[in-house]
DNA sequence: GAGCACTGC
């Protein structure tokens, strides 16, 4: 909102409105301007209230804390650090920019020692030092008050907090309280944060993104900026999202700096230089432009905008074409699209649900072949977000625990079931704090996911796939068959297939769009060295500092001829492929014949089921569920 | 061997 706008309505309506109470959340007003008008107006406590603050660039923290920035180019032999920097590949055009400056001309006022770390400063890369060296230049030399510090990601948290415990005087816990601050860390005391630390006590949080809007820490007057934060992007042409550090617009640099002036004046350290501040972007590019636009293109249809990629185009900001294109097809290929464009049945029911459409399709073969809690749990837990939290110390615990409730599953998914079922249990004996302290769980997130398994009943229950006066058990059958619930994984997540290739006594892992990808870390499976079965299917693959698959489940041949694409001939030989070709099955004549005669009998129960909701599959379609339930649970583990 | 953040329905 205009701030002028504001005052405007405070000064007007105010002294004739007297009982009138204005909650001003998300506006922020200068503190001078706002009692030049209130001079003698009671106080008024208003959320948005900011004191002025103070901006410093990098060549200002340099001349202040005198600290000397080494380039590491400077192992080498050769003067031309700068030019050998311009080979990095991970160089910006921010970057880039500041590269073709000359120094001793720009910097003329500036003392030697500040040219000279000028010179050697890198864009590309933040140097921890250098934060270290503005936290303690504040600490010695500035007022009172919390130090928030904004990095880009848990490594530059990780890696400062170390660097704080090892240094002299900032290690010193009675005089400094550090405390990092990350979506995904267990915060083992959440008041700290927020509460003012003892007297003599410096509070410092280091923090992402997460304090620049969706954590207030009233007491902050210093903030230190790196410019940097990690952003979403979508790469049409390989079908990828990205999770990259990049360089922080001037609307998040302002907001940034604002997080200093809640209750006095502030100042804000930026630790890099005024020239790269003043190229910055004005905001960060639309999301429509960051994201795959799948959930997107089917709301479009079901609210009768026309063509999907003309609509898109009279946007403000129209997105690429190739990730409309990719969007549409990826709709088509999960069903919920007719060749013409059009919504089909299952496309309609998706269109219900607030979900990605393929964890929606997940759900909805959940409810269908009687697997509705795992589909549940699993749909809430990926559309939300995991409930595993990481902490800072104790990884290998974590991973050990994580893999526990995984077994020998082979499955972020089954993980992620079963550490619900277990919080559960444990909630149902008032045992909730422990067991998710224990397991590196987030209460909070598991509480969120039951909220949503019983907002999507409901929904489920409007479009007919649900009867809750049948009870649960109806919907249940096979909740307890691991086969069957990874078979469904498969139905949701297909066409997200990764190949499972031996190699050695190790394994290799394909996807038709990219090639060879890695299973991420924190994966049950990173550990895994050779799989029961040859396929994965996965929700998320994501570009960081390489092609990383988040969470994935293993399935059988099996799973994906029942549940995954439309098979296909082969082109060569008597085989059946399918996703174009990419996956070959080849079993004898009469096997085949099986598999695709079952294959057409399910499709058949299916398509009956998405158009009358209310036909009872465990009647009718009792003899074929049985056979597949049968062939699934006979997976031939021969490759 | 690695984990920006939020929102809506």
């Amino acid at each position: 909102m205009n701030e002028d706008f504001l005052l405007i309505i405070l000064r007007d309506l105010l002294p004739r409105r007297p009982d009138l109470r204005l909650i001003l959340m998300s506006a922020t007003i200068n503190a001078e301007l706002f009692s030049q008008y209130f001079r003698d107006a009671p106080t008024i406590h208003i959320p948005g209230l900011t004191y002025p603050v103070e901006e410093l660039f990098l060549e200002d923290v340099l001349e202040k804390t005198r600290y000397l920035i080494k380039s590491e180019a400077d192992n080498f032999q050769g003067n031309s650090r700068r030019r050998m920097r311009q080979q990095d590949s991970k160089r910006d055009p921010l970057t880039d920019l500041f590269e073709d400056v000359d120094i001793s001309s720009h910097y003329k006022g500036y003392s030697m020692t500040t040219r000279q770390s000028l010179e050697a400063w890198s864009g590309s890369q933040l140097d921890l030092g250098l934060v270290e060296a503005s936290i303690e230049y504040i600490c010695r030399c500035e007022g009172e008050g919390a130090i928030l510090v904004f990095l880009a990601g848990w490594d530059e948290i990780s890696k400062l907090l170390d660097k704080i415990k090892a240094n002299n005087f900032l290690g010193d816990t009675r005089k400094f309280l550090v405390l990092p601050l990350h979506g995904s860390m267990p915060t083992v005391n959440q008041r700290e944060i927020f509460d003012r630390p003892p007297a003599n006590t410096r509070k410092i949080v280091l923090a992402t993104n997460i304090a620049e809007s969706s954590i207030t820490i009233d007491d902050v007057v210093y903030v230190i900026d790196c410019g940097k934060a990690k952003e979403t992007s979508y790469d049409a042409l390989n079908k990828l999202a990205c999770l990259l550090p990049s360089w922080i617009s001037k609307a998040s640099a302002h907001q940034r700096r604002g997080r200093a002036g809640r209750v006095q004046p502030g100042v804000c350290y930026r630790l890099y230089p005024k020239l790269i501040h003043d190229a910055m972007a004005q905001y960060q590019l639309p999301e429509i432009l960051r994201t795959p636009l799948q959930e997107l293109c089917l709301h479009i249809k079901s609210l009768q905008f026309g063509a999907i990629e003309s609509f898109l185009a009279k946007a403000l900001q129209p997105p690429d074409a190739l990730s409309v294109h990719n969007a549409i097809e990826l709709l088509k290929t999960i069903g919920a699209l007719d060749d013409t464009e059009e919504l089909t049945p299952l496309g309609r029911h998706l269109c219900t649900l607030p979900l990605d459409p393929n964890i929606g399709k997940m759900l909805l073969m959940g409810s269908i072949f009687q697997c509705l809690n795992p589909a549940l749990t699993i749909a809430a837990a990926l559309a939300h977000r995991d409930p595993f939290v990481l902490p800072l110390n104790r990884k290998e615990e974590a991973d050990a625990a994580k893999r526990s409730f995984a077994g020998d599953s082979c499955s972020d998914h089954i993980a992620l079931l079963k550490a619900f079922e277990g919080w559960k249990d444990a909630k149902r004996y008032g045992k909730e704090r422990t067991f998710c302290w224990e397991n590196f769980l987030s209460p909070v997130t598991l509480q969120m996911m039951e909220d949503m398994r019983n907002q999507f009943v409901d929904l489920l229950s409007d479009i007919g796939f649900v009867d809750k006066s049948r009870g649960a058990k109806a919907y249940n059958e096979y909740s307890n068959d691991l086969e069957m619930v990874c078979a469904i994984l498969c139905a949701g997540l297909y066409p997200n297939v990764v190949q499972c290739k031996r190699r050695g006594k190790r394994t290799a892992f394909y996807t038709k769009e990219v090639g060879k990808v890695d299973i991420h870390p924190a994966s049950v499976n990173a550990s895994v060295h050779l799989f029961p079965l040859p396929y994965l299917v996965y929700s998320e693959k994501v570009k960081t500092s390489s092609i990383y698959i988040r969470d994935s489940t293993n399935i059988s041949d099996y799973s994906l001829l029942m549940f995954g694409g439309n098979l296909t001939p082969s082109k060569s030989g008597d085989g059946i492929e399918m996703l174009g070709g990419y996956l070959h099955f080849s079993a004898s004549k009469s096997v085949l014949d099986l598999i695709k005669k079952l294959r057409v009998e399910l499709d058949k129960i299916l398509k009956r089921k998405i158009e009358e909701p209310h036909f009872d599959v465990s009647v009718e379609g009792k003899g074929v569920v049985a056979a597949v339930v049968e062939l699934l649970h006979s997976q031939d583990i021969r490759y």
